[in-house]
DNA sequence: GTTTAATTTTGGTCTAAGTCAAATTCCCGA
DNA sequence: TCGGGAATTTGACTTAGACCAAAATTAAAC
């Protein structure tokens, strides 16, 4: 149907891309790694507002986040949008496509980036000789349904601060595993695409930041994060708010 | 960790599995098909509240609904519990454990019901030299996301009668693809696992029915369900309410 | 750097769904 | 066939979060 109008692409070694310690940690021979090069020979830049790919769009390549942020989401069919998930470096988007040959979600850059692009036949060919690489990928694939069934119960069952506290310690989480601070972040997306992820409205959003800020937890400046104290956040991701309490009036945060 | 309890095991056909026809609908060459009846020797019964997997239990392989009914769930902390998923005869449950090696979630028959095991590695194996089969397995997993990015839309947005109407319209097009009614069919789920599944108290799931019921779409005797109009429940299941009035003043339901 | 537009915060009301409780029906085992 | 426990329905009340609106802050465009 609809073509990727990203271009030009341009080559690039598979280091360059940091393709391999990001997502694919397999212990390959030499060989193998120059085989693996010749499979990601694609990347792009998006910037800020650029789309990857768009719902309807045919399938070709699977994608690797180098740097920058995305979002996916899903149009309802009344127009409401329903975000799927936030991306950072090293995560792979576009799996989703690979049931029906067509995107099925929008993938959206959140600022400018860059991503690997991966002929999806290609994986599959070098797979039948790199076994490693094959379970590997598999391995991503498990992990984004065991992401999915995160967000189901966060969803399904979860009050709005626990959401959003959910929601902040987990991205504090995939910074720290890139090396940056897991305490300060910056949010690069609005309050109402949280809501989208959340599913709820950007204005319960914006209470229960306030709210997670006035009981000590976290320090908020519009798009900038700070995380005083990760435990007790986790414990009101749980449900445990009574902890607040003690929390409003406990020890200095750190 | 823990090992399935389930036993004995007894070896069978991929015919007899099922399987084939089922879940792995490509074209195979007669020594193909051969090396696939190698792969899928096992199956097993388990009765009705018997348990496939639980969390925590060793990932060895994976499975494929031959007969009956299944729900998988995952464990709050607090011990709510968050259906993720119904499961018919054809459907593949596991996946979510190849990425750690260890179940996620609990896999429970909600009827007597019958699985096909395949281990995974040997699907490894056996996909190196049939390509086409182990492009069907990426679909199949490819198509689970699908499937959950479905329930998060349903989840982050849906109103409670949207949520169960798209429920009713699922199950009737598994039903329908099983070649069974798409109109009547069987719960054999109770209120608390639709409410769970669908994000509700089963309270709620209840009056959901019934006001369903009022508006002339569905009929309820308990456990059995019979659509008396699916294109008007569609609607419903957008968001459509104001359709209703003119179904409940509208012609003979077929 | 100023103007404008977009985003975020906060307040006030309303409603869908949660909670609690009681009545009814269903279903399984003796 | 009967009895008892589980599942379901329905009612009355409460509440978290949606909805509406306005002010305040931030970001973007010129």
């Amino acid at each position: 149907m609809l073509q990727n109008p990203n271009l030009p692409h341009r080559k690039t070694s598979c280091f360059s891309c940091g393709l391999r310690e990001l997502c694919l940690p397999v212990g390959l021979e030499e060989d193998e790694i120059n085989t693996l090069d010749s499979l990601i020979n694609l990347w792009c830049k998006i910037r800020r507002g650029g789309y990857l790919y768009r719902a309807g769009m045919d399938f070709q390549s699977i994608y690797i986040v180098r740097s920058g942020f995305f979002k996916t989401y899903v149009l309802h069919e009344d127009g409401r949008e329903q975000v799927t998930g936030f991306h950072m470096p090293g995560e792979m988007l576009g799996l989703e496509a690979i049931s029906t040959d067509v995107h099925t979600c929008h993938a959206v850059a959140l600022e400018n980036s860059e991503i690997c692009e991966i002929p999806f036949t290609r994986l599959e060919e070098i797979g039948r000789d790199i076994p490693s690489l094959m379970h590997h990928f598999h391995k991503i694939m498990s992990r984004k349904i065991v992401h999915n069934h995160e967000a189901i119960v966060l969803l399904g069952g979860m009050k709005a601060r626990e959401r959003l506290s959910t929601l902040l310690l987990n991205l504090s989480d995939r910074f720290a595993k890139l090396g940056y601070s897991s305490s300060n972040f910056n949010l690069c997306m609005t309050r109402e695409e949280i809501g989208s992820y959340l599913g709820l409205k950007l204005e319960t959003v914006s209470r229960a930041f306030s709210r997670l800020q006035k009981d000590g937890l976290i320090k908020i400046n519009s798009k900038s994060v700070q995380l005083n104290n990760i435990s007790w956040l986790k414990q009101r991701s749980r449900g445990n708010f009574h902890v607040t309490e003690k929390i409003v009036e406990g020890a200095e945060l750190q």
